[in-house]
DNA sequence: CATTCCGTTGCTTAATATAAAACATTGTTT
DNA sequence: AAACAATGTTTTATATTAAGCAACGGAATG
């Protein structure tokens, strides 16, 4: 570990945690070191683009680099390139919210979003991480992982409470996962946030891993038996599609 | 300047550039530095998210946190919160392709867009770069920043050739840059692509200095003479919602 | 099976990062 | 308006870390 290095990406988190800004004092007292230790880190930041300084109030902000860097990153991931007219096929069936998530450290990363007819606001955002425990994707990736992993995860993130129907019971979230596995997709009713249900997907890679889900999103009053059998259909057909065009073999299902 | 955190972004930027990957000694190699430090600051930068390691490949790739603050900063800009609803209504009037690109070391960033009727395809993406002398949002830029900076950008950016119409000539460019400044708009007739024409306002801020551009890009064929006036008159009134919404005063305009 | 290459680790020391002190600038208080 | 306080920036000396050498284990290649 380069201390140095360690350093100056821990102020890039911490600036980013201030859409003012922050000054050099300010994160010297943060970080508990000199002045002028933190004056040349931001000085190397800022010549990266990671970090740029405000001409009039003199304080560090977030840089364009993270930006460009992104846009690359997004770019380079084919799951998401393959899934990309899929997503757009299950947004014009369901008009609804559509999420393309994928797995990393214990928690799901938003690298697609789709807003359908827009008359649903959700606190996801591309680039956003959300706990696997109380959302539709997080649950339809845990239940293909690993016992052994599973149980590691919960022990280190735990299952806080985001309503009043989170499952935080850790008996009851594993016969969650069996029945989500046993089905082939996932519901979440309002566990993540109030007011909006999610049915989810599992995503393969070739080596028949779990990789990333694919959710639809609605407002529960419109979450109807009727509805959730259709949506069910769908968002299974989708994840078998998307997988298959990552080179996942349906037959490894039959075997089981 | 922290040479450790210089290499560490270095790193960064290289394994960017790669979609599959770099491996240590490929990096050594690049870097002309030891194997040994090479692999020590990729753990620091594996430990903070911006970097991972394939666990097949063994290659280092770009890792998540980018795209994490990437989401930070893209929320924290202003201008573009306040953008987003004329742009769409731009969308919705046109149904073409919407940039708004902000300016940033002599280059524009593109920092939203929105895909109107989905049947053009540009190489603009959000996070992208794009150059100033061959773009309608660069040249409506360069039209209102001040001469001695304009000579300074073409003097280190240059006017690398894009296409058959591309103004290569600083007189010619310098004329044109004038007449986008008085009419209140700027044009790029397939200047920077083949085959696509985009008209392009101005965003001033509340001190009256210019920050941004919004833009229209559509298909050549369909930019008839009629066209073209009808996007003007949408666009620079487009330009002027936005720039009042940030405090600038057409006023100042009148007084010129 | 032997050789080569790559990623990783332990250890030493040369080079750098760090902090103290000082300075310049800006903002605040009297 | 003057004095004071706080912040950002720069210079310099040295303590600490980053860097590189050598070696190791494992995988790939001939």
């Amino acid at each position: 570990m380069v201390q140095s290095v360690d350093r100056a990406l821990t102020i890039i988190s911490l600036v980013s945690q201030n859409k003012d800004g922050m000054g050099v004092t300010e994160l010297a007292s943060h970080l508990e070191l000199n002045k002028s230790s933190i004056f040349r880190l931001l000085a190397t930041l800022v010549s990266h683009g990671y970090i740029e300084q405000d001409s009039e109030t003199k304080k560090y902000k977030l840089g364009y680099k993270p930006l460009e860097l992104s846009s690359i990153l997004l770019e380079s991931i084919d799951l998401r390139l393959e899934a990309k007219p899929f997503l757009k096929e299950l947004e014009t069936l369901t008009n609804e919210v559509i999420h393309l998530v994928v797995y990393d450290e214990g928690e799901v990363i938003y690298i697609e979003k789709l807003e359908g007819n827009e008359t649903l606001r959700t606190h996801s955002k591309v680039g956003r991480r959300a706990p696997l425990h109380c959302t539709s994707v997080g649950k339809v990736i845990l239940a293909h992982l690993p016992q052994a992993e599973v149980v590691s995860i919960l022990d280190r993130k735990g299952m806080p409470k985001h309503t009043e129907n989170t499952i935080t019971d850790k008996e009851s979230f594993m016969v969650e996962l069996d029945k989500i596995r046993n089905q082939g997709y996932g519901i979440e009713f309002e566990e993540n946030e109030p007011g909006i249900t999610c049915i989810a997907a599992p995503i393969f890679d070739n080596r028949g891993v779990i990789v990333a889900a694919v959710s639809i999103s609605g407002p529960s009053i419109r979450m109807s038996e009727e509805r959730l059998t259709e949506l069910r259909n769908y968002i299974t057909s989708i994840g078998g599609k998307i997988s298959s065009r990552l080179g996942w073999r349906a037959i490894s299902r039959q075997h089981r």
